[in-house]
RNA sequence: GGCGCUUUCGUCUAGCGGCUAGGACACAUGCCUCUCACGCAUGGAACACGGGUUCGAUUCCCGUAGGCGCUACCA
């Protein structure tokens, strides 16, 4: 066999949104291709004309887009392998079809959808196959004019593939090593249905594949109990010489209780199971996404990367996508089911926030701040999003690594930055900071303060150090805590002389009567 | 039910016959500190069970149990 260039797919239906599952078997084919220099083909298989949903094939392509996740051909991407959508491509099909049927190694079957039903309801676990197909209505058991009466006639069939019975399947699994079956326990799978003039999953991807020329079927581990079937199509054609190689990702399971990653899932616990959000033209209803609940798409890519795939070291579980394409290999793949953390991958969107510049934020904090009726400008909004990060940003591991906060999304800012916009209207006394830094003579203390601030025209941050610290020095005073309670309200917030120049000299002052106002002096009748 | 895949800390995982079973998320404690954080340090936490094979099994084999998937004229 000779050397071929590599040639992946990503196949999806345009059923709905992409489920995040399928992002991560794409990000696999992704990875793969750019590993070995080879091709990521786009296909959409739509052979089943009734699950069809408009919107579904954009939706799908502007994921990817914004993943930052390329295809190099396909639907949308151009190539020299097309018609890259299934429905486009019922001629090529029906050829091969023809092919098997001419070689006898499939058959018509003219059983309606009825007396299927009644087989099931007669025979326990029916299956159509070698035991049970001369007791049905086909061309194995109608005479040759017969079925071509009927075919004349218009009558509705399906094409079965005829599966012999009695032989061992070897499906070589780059993952799981090599899987056995006995093709006995196969059923003779339509291949297509007359009704649409389209072929079924199984026909459909096994001739593009080929036609296509794929080496690798990297897909989800739902599709390994068919993959002998798909085995003996290469053969029935003649294709085993280039038959792909197959390997079968494991699945993503539910956070919490038993089977796999569902929508409601993501309902229930609060995190999105598609990339982007998406409103569902039938139901009408609107499903959230990764982009809109403020995820970052490296983090995105990072984190499900290593959910089922690991680089099998130390070293930091932050990854850029070169990186991954580096480090990346099938049989690094696990082979159970992957737990879905979504705790963790707030953690990575948290890590891939912190690592970026300033500017980054805030355009999606103005929209943060619009949203809860703030109007400020870019300046003031910047001059937050500095302090909220100064402090972090000031801070210098021992590696000499920086760090910053823990916030995983830019709306975890809103309660930590609203006292900006915002000044505190009440004062919850019975709350642990303010119960310990607002004592008897806290009022006196805070109205001395508030007569030194009056005096000061410099109300920068260092001007105010250099002012208030001295005065705390020579008087014994540690005011911060209790400066923070007449600013903030609570004990959060950057460094006081910051925000106090930040707020400016009225509305400081202003805060610090309206506190001691409020608040006054605890009551100590106890 | 049948067939297949699978089984290491709560979770994601490293391990490919001999290790104090390693890392990450989460959790706990301490340090730092004008608050909240960040950061740093420390800690608790796992080889499903039963048989083999072997001088020696987390690792190889066989069962059992659990988990997952498939079992459509859906993909």
């Amino acid at each position: 066999m000779r050397e071929r260039k590599v040639r992946v797919r990503f196949a999806p239906s345009p059923t709905g949104p992409l489920h995040i599952g399928g992002v991560r078997t794409a990000l696999y084919n992704y990875l793969f291709a750019r590993q070995h220099g080879g091709d990521l083909i786009f296909r959409i298989e739509d052979t089943d004309s009734t699950r069809f949903v408009p919107g579904a094939e954009e939706y799908i392509i502007e994921s990817f887009q914004w993943l930052g996740i390329q295809f190099d051909e396909g639907v949308g991407f151009g190539g020299n392998y097309g018609p890259y959508r299934q429905s486009e491509r019922k001629e090529i099909y029906k050829k091969y079809v023809a092919q098997l049927l001419d070689a006898g190694k499939a058959y018509y079957a003219f059983d309606t959808p009825e007396e299927l039903e009644a087989k099931r309801r007669e025979i326990e676990n029916f299956q159509y196959d070698a035991t049970t197909r001369h007791l049905m209505r086909n061309s194995l058991t109608l005479p040759p004019d017969e079925v071509q009466r009927l075919i004349a006639q218009g009558a509705q069939y399906v094409v079965r593939f005829l599966v012999e019975p009695g032989h061992e399947v070897l499906v070589d699994d780059l993952i799981r090593g090599e899987v056995r079956i006995n093709s006995s326990i196969l059923d003779d799978k339509v291949l297509y249905k007359s009704a649409d003039q389209l072929p079924t999953y199984h026909l459909a991807n096994i001739v593009d594949d080929h036609l296509m020329e794929v080496t690798h079927v990297i897909r989800g581990e739902e599709w390994l109990p068919s993959s002998p079937l798909h085995v003996l199509l290469y053969e029935a054609f003649g294709w085993q010489d280039t038959m792909p190689r197959f390997a079968h990702l494991p699945l993503l399971l539910k956070p919490v209780g038993n089977g796999k990653l569902s929508k409601r899932d993501g309902d229930r616990l609060g995190f999105p199971v598609f990339p982007l959000e998406w409103h569902d033209p039938k139901s009408g209803e609107t499903s959230s996404g990764y982009r809109e609940k403020g995820y970052l798409p490296q983090a995105v890519v990072n984190f499900l990367a290593l959910l089922g795939w690991n680089p099998g070291n130390d070293q930091s579980e932050l990854l850029s996508m070169d990186e991954m394409v580096q480090l990346f290999s099938l049989e690094k793949c696990s082979r159970n089911g992957a737990r879905f953390d979504y705790v963790k991958a707030a953690w990575f969107n948290h890590q891939y926030l912190l690592r970026q510049p300033d500017e980054a934020w805030v355009p999606e904090f103005d929209k943060l701040l619009r949203q809860n009726g703030i109007e400020s400008t870019p300046e003031r909004e910047a001059e937050v999003v500095r302090m909220m990060k100064l402090k972090v940003i000031e801070y210098t591991d021992n590696e000499g690594n920086r760090k910053k906060r823990n916030v995983s999304f830019i709306s975890d800012l809103w309660p930590l930055t609203r006292f900006f916009f915002v000044a505190p209207d009440s004062f919850d006394r019975d709350d642990k900071f303010v119960r310990k830094n607002w004592k008897d003579d806290t009022a006196a203390e805070m109205q001395k303060l508030a007569a030194l601030l009056a005096t000061q025209d410099d109300f920068t941050a260092d001007g105010l150090r250099a002012l208030v610290d001295p005065w705390a020095e020579a008087n014994g005073l540690r005011p911060w805590n209790a400066w923070r309670i007449c600013l903030v309200g609570a004990g959060q917030g950057p460094d006081m002389y910051e925000l106090a120049a930040f707020l400016g000299k009225e509305e400081t002052l202003a805060r610090m009567q309206y506190a001691v106002e409020t608040l006054g002096q605890v009551d100590s009748n106890n």
